[in-house]
RNA sequence: GGGAUCUUAGCUCAGCUGGGAGAGCAUCUGCCUUACAAGCAGAGGGUCAUAGGUUCGAGCCCUAUAGGUCCCACCA
């Protein structure tokens, strides 16, 4: 009836028509529908300079199969994607992209710079999102935005003026990391540590004698890492309670090369058993510095430029490089006899963590936003289980983060992102935060009006992400529809960066949470365990992996073999083994449908199904709401890997080999037409299992079986149902007789493989038993016998008659199975493998005598336990009885 | 310094609230059985890092130790 899939299974041919198809079907778009149940992810937006990266696949593969897994479901899914204009690491790539032309950012001027950059994202802003469609992302396209849309940028202007009026926003002086090379402010997250091999300079500073000059014999020593810094230091810090020093308190040094008179302050940041106990204090170039600066009311002395070198304060190192004046003025104060000696140190220094460049602590007017008051909401919400996070030990990093939050930085010295709504009159000084564009001082008329330069943090417009792409800060009805979000995917990585900045942000601005549940996943890592990095060139190529084995089979190892949360190891032979399964798959359906083929296939009534068929459907009642249960959970990997169980183990080892012989048995076009409509139910039912995993080949197989059904369900498996668990297929005892039939299967395989029979030479097997349920199992799965396990006939009986010393046995409960193999056994061998066999069992019947003669275990233990072991001591005994027998009989 | 996490078969990893250790790959044996050699049937292989403890019972819970990985803070 169906039409027939093609011979070999070949992704590469139909993945990129699949889509093509989903996309123009319209199955990925969702409407705000108040007759539905929403069900809601919104795509972490992906930087429109990235490159599709295994991290990308595990995260969108994730959300997909969620989304994909709802939908089924009926809920009205919507996965809103969108991309992040990624503020530093896009105008670092335009820049480059200019200084291979020749061209200079700061000659192109502002205006004409970010035409260049919105040209560049117009031409490669989208390759990411072509790239997440080779994923099977059904991600609603319809909906993509951008962190610099019209909407967006409404949104962050918004959000900035009422934090602003609400005194969360303020501009201020304040120590911030500088890196040079970019030419602007980064945040606390975005400095990366990286420990350097380096010196610690111990120097001495001389004493202010009495007579107002420097000493010349006493001197306060102290060690540094950063020598060049001394050109801005306005005081030497010792402890309050350091005893050593008592008698400097309140007294002065001097600061050489400088040549000026600073301070000794007393400060209990100063650890006294570190080196010598003394500090210099630099507040223009050092955090903690800084903050003793505060204390202490120091004066700040700036001696760099912005792009690190000395600037004017520096005196005559002036315009060096802060290591060459490093070099400079130790040199100097060698020369001075101030320097008492280098030792090799090695030091965690600040760098930038896209381009790995040295930051600088310095002090500049920058904007904050004020965080104590924020981030109480989005505490709470996690700690009391509004907002869940899975795994659920991250939930120790999200309240670090909030327990130690500083005020975010949120300026950037950038011409790529949101500019700051604050104007400055140039003639009164006054200041203005406007949601609009500000022509005219609102104190004194002026119209000498300028905006700040500076741009926002690119995380301060992905933080309003779960709300600003549903239409806030106008009342949409998407809004009012899809939020707060359901499941929020992403790396552990960035808790602090995104997660905890969108959850406080919600609480903000909509008054509810963004999302119900964080699902975490961890890093894709190489083969070695190494994370991908472009400078070890280890990384994978998804597209590469797609394309030698599909989309399916990379989707699939992503998911699979590995808990939540942790990190994975990419291998290609995970990759082949998950193609293997899809190879399985499609040739079981081809076998399937080659069967089906010029016949058509009925519902076969109750009576019709044979044990074997309803085996089968219990086993996938089993399945379906097992592997529902694991998804309602976020365990993708668990329900993953007992769909392939099922798939392989019940659906192709055992079930379509079970019935092969009634397709080719003509005389019974009932058993057979009950073998195809249960099989294809079960295919059926896998495959939407599977989809959410594998969406190709499952679209490609359902398409193909159910063409030209009347009342076809879906002309796309992703629209059609999820299954359900389903009463009627309650089949106990056919499940038991079954795996009876399969357990005696499995022990003549076993025998014959051990005695080295080949499988094309039959052999008669003979199963004595008294126990009527058993012979009922095995009567009515005789053909099992000759198919599977190489039986050229089956006789059943209740004594032992007939049977003689050449039969090989083996005993499974209520029963035993002889094989006469008269010119392979040897009795003396069969004998001793017997023998075995019965110690064996005595050694369980012993176990369990034991737990079951132990009071303790009698007592304590739950009944469901105790009648457990009761059973098997039943079943071990029986069996021991049974070998015991054919003992006794070859003993003669 | 604080915290998280890992240590289970040769390799990579599962093992859900404690009740007789699993998968994939690799290895070995036998099979080209008309869906699949990207396959089929079988087999071998683990004192679950170490030492204690709780429990009738521990891979799982508690404590300590060793080693690995990661995050945060950062020592001038």
């Amino acid at each position: 009836m169906s039409t027939q899939l093609s011979k070999t299974y070949d992704p590469a041919g139909m993945e990129g028509r699949l889509y093509e198809k989903w996309e123009k079907s319209g199955y990925f778009h969702a409407e705000a529908d108040r007759s539905r149940k929403p069900f809601t992810i919104v795509m972490p937006p992906p930087n429109i300079t990235g490159q599709l990266h295994m991290g990308h696949a595990l995260d969108n593969t994730m959300q997909d199969i969620l989304i994909r897994f709802k939908r089924m479901q009926g809920y009205n899914a919507l996965w809103q994607p969108g991309t992040d204009h990624a503020s530093i690491a896009t105008e670092v790539r335009v820049m480059s992209e200019l200084k291979k032309q020749g061209i200079d950012k700061h000659e192109l001027g502002r205006e004409k710079f970010l035409e260049r950059v919105w040209d560049w994202r117009r031409e490669y802003g989208g390759r990411i999102t072509k790239q997440l469609r080779k994923l099977g992302s059904s991600c609603d396209w319809e909906r993509e935005r951008f962190t610099m849309d019209e909407g967006c940028n409404r949104a962050v202007t918004e959000v900035f003026v009422n934090l602003y009026n609400k005194g969360l926003i303020y501009k201020g002086a304040r120590i911030i990391n500088w890196c040079p090379v970019c030419n602007t402010s980064i945040s606390d997250a975005e400095v990366e540590y990286v420990e350097q091999p380096s010196h610690l300079w111990h120097i001495k500073y001389p004493l202010m004698g009495d007579d107002g000059k420097p000493s010349t014999t006493d001197f306060l020593t102290f060690a540094t890492t950063r020598p060049e810094t001394m050109l801005g230091d306005t005081a030497v810090a010792v402890h309050p309670d350091d005893e050593r020093y008592t008698h400097l308190h309140g007294r002065t040094v001097w600061l050489p090369i400088v040549n000026k008179e600073i301070p000794v302050v007393e400060d209990t940041y100063v650890d006294m058993e570190f080196g010598t106990g003394v500090v210099k204090i630099t507040p223009g170039h050092d955090p903690n510095d800084f903050e003793v600066g505060k204390r202490h009311d120091l004066p700040i002395v700036n001696v760099m430029n912005d792009d690190g070198t000395i600037n004017e304060n520096g005196g005559r190192y002036n315009g060096m490089t802060d290591l060459e004046a490093r070099a400079a003025i130790v040199e100097e104060l060698k020369q001075l006899g101030l320097l008492e000696k280098i030792e090799d140190y090695a030091h965690n220094v600040g760098t930038h963590d896209r381009c790995g460049t040295t930051i600088q602590p310095l002090v500049k007017q920058q904007w904050f936003v004020r965080m104590d008051e924020l981030i109480k909401p989005a505490r709470s919400a996690v700690a009391n289980g509004d907002i869940r996070l899975v795994p659920p030990r991250m939930d120790r990093t999200y309240f670090n983060w909030t327990d130690n939050i500083r005020d975010w930085c949120i300026s950037r010295q950038l011409w790529w992102g949101h500019r700051i709504p604050a104007y400055y009159c140039s003639d009164c000084g006054e200041m203005i935060v406007s949601k609009e564009a500000v022509h005219k001082c609102s104190k004194c008329g002026s119209t000498n009006i300028t905006q700040d330069e500076d741009t926002l943090d690119t995380w301060f417009s992905s933080a309003l992400w779960p709300f600003s792409t549903l239409g806030w800060p106008d009342d949409t009805p998407e809004l009012d529809y899809f939020y707060p979000t359901d499941v929020l995917v992403t790396g552990y990585d960035i808790i602090f960066f995104w997660v905890i900045r969108m959850i406080f942000s919600g609480y903000e601005h909509m008054g509810a949470k963004p999302f119900s549940t964080v699902l975490f996943h961890g890093l894709v890592r190489d083969g070695q365990g190494r994370k991908m990095s472009k400078s070890l060139g280890n990384g994978i190529d998804p597209l590469e992996v797609i394309e030698k084995y599909g989309a399916d089979a990379l989707r699939f190892t992503l998911v699979t073999g590995n808990a939540p949360g942790n990190d994975m190891r990419f291998t290609d032979e995970r990759v082949e083994a998950s193609r293997n399964f899809a190879n399985k798959v499609w040739n079981a359906s081809r076998f399937i449908m080659m069967n089906m083929e010029g016949k058509t296939i009925t519902k076969p009534s109750e009576e019709e199904l044979w044990p074997v068929d309803r085996w089968v459907l219990s086993k996938l009642n089993k399945v379906v709401a097992e592997v529902t249960d694991n998804m309602e959970k976020y365990e993708l990997g668990i329900a993953a890997a007992k769909v392939y169980d099922f798939v392989y183990d019940v659906l192709c080892d055992w079930y379509i080999e079970m019935i092969k012989p009634r397709f080719y048995n003509t005389d019974d076009a009932t058993g057979a037409n009950a073998a195809l409509y249960t099989v294809r139910t079960v295919l059926i039912d896998s495959l939407k299992l599977l989809h959410p995993y594998m969406p190709f080949i499952t679209e490609e197989i359902y398409c193909t079986l159910t063409e030209g059904d009347s009342g076809r369900e879906a002309d796309s498996i992703m629209i059609s149902s999820w299954p359900v668990y389903r009463k009627e297929w309650e089949y106990e005892k056919e499940e038991e007789q079954i795996e009876l039939i399969k357990e005696a299967v499995r022990s003549i395989r076993n025998i014959r493989s051990e005695m080295n029979v080949a499988p094309s030479k039959k052999a008669n097997v003979i199963i004595v038993t008294t126990d009527d349920t058993v012979r009922t199992a095995f009567e009515s799965g005789r053909l099992f016998f000759e198919s599977l396990a190489g039986a050229s006939s089956l006789t059943i009986q209740n004594d032992r008659t007939g049977i003689g010393d050449d039969a090989v046995s083996v005993m499974i409960a209520n029963a035993t199975i002889y094989i006469p193999f008269a010119e392979l056994v040897d009795i003396s061998a069969e004998i001793e493998r017997l023998s075995k066999e019965r110690s064996r069992l005595e050694g369980e019947i012993d176990r369990c005598r034991k737990m079951l003669g132990n009071e303790k275990f009698m007592s304590k233990a739950p009944e469901a336990k105790i009648n457990e072991e009761k059973e098997k001591l039943e079943k071990y005994t029986l069996l021991a009885k049974q070998v015991e027998e054919r003992l006794a009989a070859l003993n003669g």
